[in-house]
DNA sequence: CTTGACCTTACCATGATGGGAACCTCTATC
DNA sequence: GATAGAGGTTCCCATCATGGTAAGGTCAAG
């Protein structure tokens, strides 16, 4: 199996294929004699096993370390849950950041009229570096 | 005020301010005769005014256009609410994207028993359709 | 043998930010 | 006035995962 097909058959691009054999997320692969790369079956399921997890949105640094697991048979299911855990803490925590942002944007657009006149809410507390317009439901200690 | 003084007064780095310079974000800061940028209250307020947008996630391209509404006092409040309403739409969906991935995870992570044992569903959701790296014999082809 | 598809490497770009080198300028102190 | 050191200037590099492109080698079909 050459580049295109382990691409077909894995759902990963080419490019990246490449990229993940150059930064040694999986082994280089191994090549014929016109220096091409050939795939086995096995790694076509290295290479959707690090689809499956990137779309689950773990870095290539946590992917590194689920394969090295993953092709551990002795390994702890600790471990793993260790890195899922880590990794659905982080995202609940940009969730959260995210989450306040739309918050805020919400009520500021909620107030602003939207039509041809200049008054904006939105514009106004980006001016106002200092201070925060009432931020959606509670109003919040203004500190500062 | 140099670019030291500006950094402190607006919250800005250094490297930022710069940054946005030499991207033509703001205009390009008048210099002295040492060529030092110099900054007065005016360049102040639109720093502040780009931090508050990037601290509510704002990209550089929404804030270039959120900048000349600003700088325009006939603007229509129409667009200014037209720009951040798509931006919230996107943050919404980046937001939906993420709790599906944290939810996913949160599911496979609570079937995990976490304890000395490889057997990790976490590791069987990432193999997803693709069988475990066969090491030669010794392992039951577990199918799915 | 030619053609076109596909492979190889190597470099560039992204977005927003930080790090650092090499060099210039200001200011305070001796 | 000389000097130290703080802070300015430009320029380059790195991030992270991905895509694009160009120059050149290889393979299979006609």
């Amino acid at each position: 199996m050459n580049i295109g097909q382990a691409s077909k058959a894995s759902g990963v691009t080419t490019k990246m294929i490449r990229y993940y054999d150059e930064i040694g997320l999986v082994r280089p692969a191994s090549r014929t004699d016109s220096n091409y790369r050939e795939y086995d079956a096995r790694q076509i399921n290295e290479l959707r096993f690090i689809k499956r997890a990137r779309s689950l949105g773990f870095s290539m640094d946590e992917i590194t370390q689920l394969l090295s697991l993953w092709r551990d048979r002795e390994r702890p299911s600790r471990e793993v849950k260790a890195i899922a855990d880590r990794h659905v803490a982080d995202l609940d925590a940009r969730i959260a950041e995210m989450q306040a942002m739309a918050d805020t944007l919400r009520h500021l657009s909620h107030c602003c009229a939207g039509d041809d006149r200049p008054e904006c809410p939105i514009l106004a507390d980006l001016t106002a570096g200092a201070e925060p317009t009432t931020p959606p439901e509670r109003v919040k200690a203004r500190a500062r």
